[in-house]
DNA sequence: AATTTTTTAGACAGCATTGTCCAATTCGTC
DNA sequence: GACGAATTGGACAATGCTGTCTAAAAAATT
């Protein structure tokens, strides 16, 4: 770190190009094997590197683990707070406006990479090492729910949405855009861009139906096709 | 095998208490520390058993972990089959009684220990032993999700649901009562009877203001608090 | 071109785990 | 009480993995 580290993650180097991408094979074999059965020489092998130099970078198993963890975490907090800053506070069509930005929310936050392996990881780990995802926990969903909240009651207070109970809102919001890809996400497979656009309008519709100002009968749909 | 056993599993001896028992503990050991990571000494200590002993019944790490996919898989479709037979079909009070098969549907299928076991299973495993969960995928979830969208299309068919998509409307049930809970899965906690009954309701209640017949306007919430 | 840092390949000890074998013992049943 | 089946504890080889070490090669810096 002498002359050109800028602050951005940017590797100025050649050789910490390596570490990102020891990081970044290490996150995929623990994801794929778990963290017992995720095996060091195939990280290395998967990162194009020796194993010796994983060690010379991370030290440990554990450590790497951590240092994976905290990778991910940043990254998908990145995106879901860059994702958040495109709501529609002041929209025109409400229910177009709110159905792009749940697929922005789908495909940069839930479903890519970081959003995948971060909840995998969550699912397999998080009780056996508790304090790996205590940052996550408090910086992750916490806040994530609050703004969105914060959204919606503000769509509220202009009289587009009826809702006693935004933070229940954002809850079901995303209950609702993620409900027909939880089958796809079961088996660990990614949905398709045209997968994620029916499934955000589906959640979007009914969200608006159950909170939207007018009851909308206009919008009532045709009887079962 | 010689005169009592019947087609079924059932091998009427005492000593496959220790089968089962077995098979309990390879799973919650499973669950907990990944395949990988599961430690047959650990497995026999827990079940009350020599190491010896899981290998005369199962005889592969491998082999103990199709049967208790198999256990868990049966148990937790007799488990929803059982829970879907509670549907009310003919509801005086839709709201109340929805919501009460929504609450038998989240303690019975989802928080109960079969239903973690195996939403754990899925997910750290499936992408590696894909066939281990192909009875699973054929049988559960979309069965489960066909048998209740009938009910709901009944339910519209008798006027008190208006609905387009049946199909949909049974993903997004499920996805919003499940909505509240999702947060304390992340970690593997259980929820509390409390929060069940409280997440089922307010499941519910939105359900019913996207599909219920009156846009119910008297059902209102007080403006946000 | 020389020097310093990083990477590499391989060997290596230490450790944990799987799966087998076996003799002693317990359990269920007659 | 006697018999057969199941269970137990322990020893055991084989294997795989982690983490360290070393000397050579490659890369970067001067």
């Amino acid at each position: 770190m002498k002359a050109t580290a800028s602050a951005d993650t940017l590797p100025p180097r050649g050789h910490n190009a390596k570490r990102t991408s020891i990081v970044e094979a290490a996150g995929a074999v623990f994801c794929r094997e778990g963290f017992a059965g995720a095996n060091i020489d195939l990280i290395a092998a998967e990162a194009g590197v020796s194993r010796q130099t994983v060690y010379n970078h991370h030290g440990d198993k554990e450590r790497l683990l951590v240092a994976v963890v905290r990778d991910l975490t940043e990254r998908s907090n990145a995106g879901v707070f860059a994702t958040l800053g495109t709501f529609p506070d002041h929209p025109q069509d409400l229910e177009a406006e709110l159905t792009a930005f749940a697929v922005r929310l789908n495909s940069n936050c839930i479903c890519n990479r970081e959003g995948k392996f971060l909840r995998k990881l969550i699912q397999a780990e998080s009780e056996r090492y508790p304090e790996l995802f205590a940052e996550w926990r408090k910086q992750g969903p916490g806040r994530t729910m609050s703004a969105l909240a914060a959204r919606f009651a503000r769509l509220a207070h202009a009289g587009l949405l009826v809702l006693d109970d935004p933070d229940l809102a954002a809850r079901q919001f995303l209950a609702l855009v993620g409900a027909d890809l939880q089958f796809s996400f079961m088996l660990g497979g990614t949905p398709s861009q045209d997968e994620v656009m029916r499934a955000s309008a589906n959640g979007v519709r009914s969200f608006l139906r159950a909170f939207g100002r007018q009851p909308a009968q206009g919008d009532r749909p045709a009887p079962a096709s």
